[in-house]
DNA sequence: AGCCTATACTCTCCTTTGGTAAGTAGGCAC
DNA sequence: GTGCCTACTTACCAAAGGAGAGTATAGGCT
């Protein structure tokens, strides 16, 4: 599907990458959508979404877990803003929202997963670092 | 939308998760760590030690960007408190001390690095997705 | 002696964010 | 009529976070 739009500067720098280390410009650009997206909201309705495929509102949150409705509303929403989720809603009496990853969105799951792999490989020995810290003083 | 009461359809798929997918237990405890450890500044913090090695306090601080010092001290020590930097202090006058990431936060690192390679490639695509969201009416 | 500098915080005040609980719309079953 | 259903709003309050000033103190300068 949608091919990645060459980005020159990301491709020149792909090209010469200087020492391990990001031109500014990206960077910054970069820094603020990951000030968008890493958050624990936006992750966890990315999780319920890849793992149960569409959902309505209610269901959405209940897999979330402790999200308040202000919240999931809102989340969801800025997701929508961003491409990441699509919103259909059905003109029906009670409402009938229903919630899905649009292509963009999956690609940034497909991302997180490395996380989620992440923090069930280790969460072990996070608890054991914790425990360490609070025993020699924290 | 706290208490989540027992949704039948969720249960049933906890009893029978279906392939490639966490078991509840560890599902919860996974979505705490997620919940620490998704946080803006934790993972630009990341980047930063990442990408330049051991810093110092203010250094830190300019690499990360516009992070005021209180949230720096503060995530810094969660990220030790986690087990994911190590803070050297030296005794001496004025103050000297040096942040670094452990292994366990090299790992989390290389698990990261994916989003930002997610948000280098299609940062563009979600720019467009926001000004298309605009002009239909956010 | 007195003063200044440097660094890694800490404290206080104030703004912003997020949680809680109570609406709201409106067709349908009763 | 009353109540129910669902996806939100809204009002109010608590908590998180930003801005800026303060702290400690060895060494250098005057």
């Amino acid at each position: 599907m949608k091919k990645a739009l060459p980005d020159p500067m990301i491709e020149a720098r792909r090209a010469h990458p200087p020492p391990a280390q990001t031109d500014p410009v990206v960077g910054a650009l970069v820094d603020e959508i990951i000030g968008r997206v890493a958050d624990k909201w936006t992750m966890l309705i990315l999780e319920a979404l890849e793992d149960h495929g569409t959902l309505r509102f209610t269901q959405l949150g209940r897999h979330v877990g402790d999200i308040s409705q202000k919240m999931l509303t809102k989340t969801v929403r800025q997701m929508e803003r961003d491409g990441l989720v699509a919103r259909t809603v059905y003109p029906v009496v009670p409402p009938r929202v229903e919630y899905s990853l649009t292509e963009l969105g999956r690609t940034l799951g497909a991302a997180f997963c490395g996380v989620w792999i992440w923090a069930e490989t280790y969460h072990a020995q996070i608890e054991a670092a914790r425990k360490a810290f609070a025993e020699r003083g924290g």
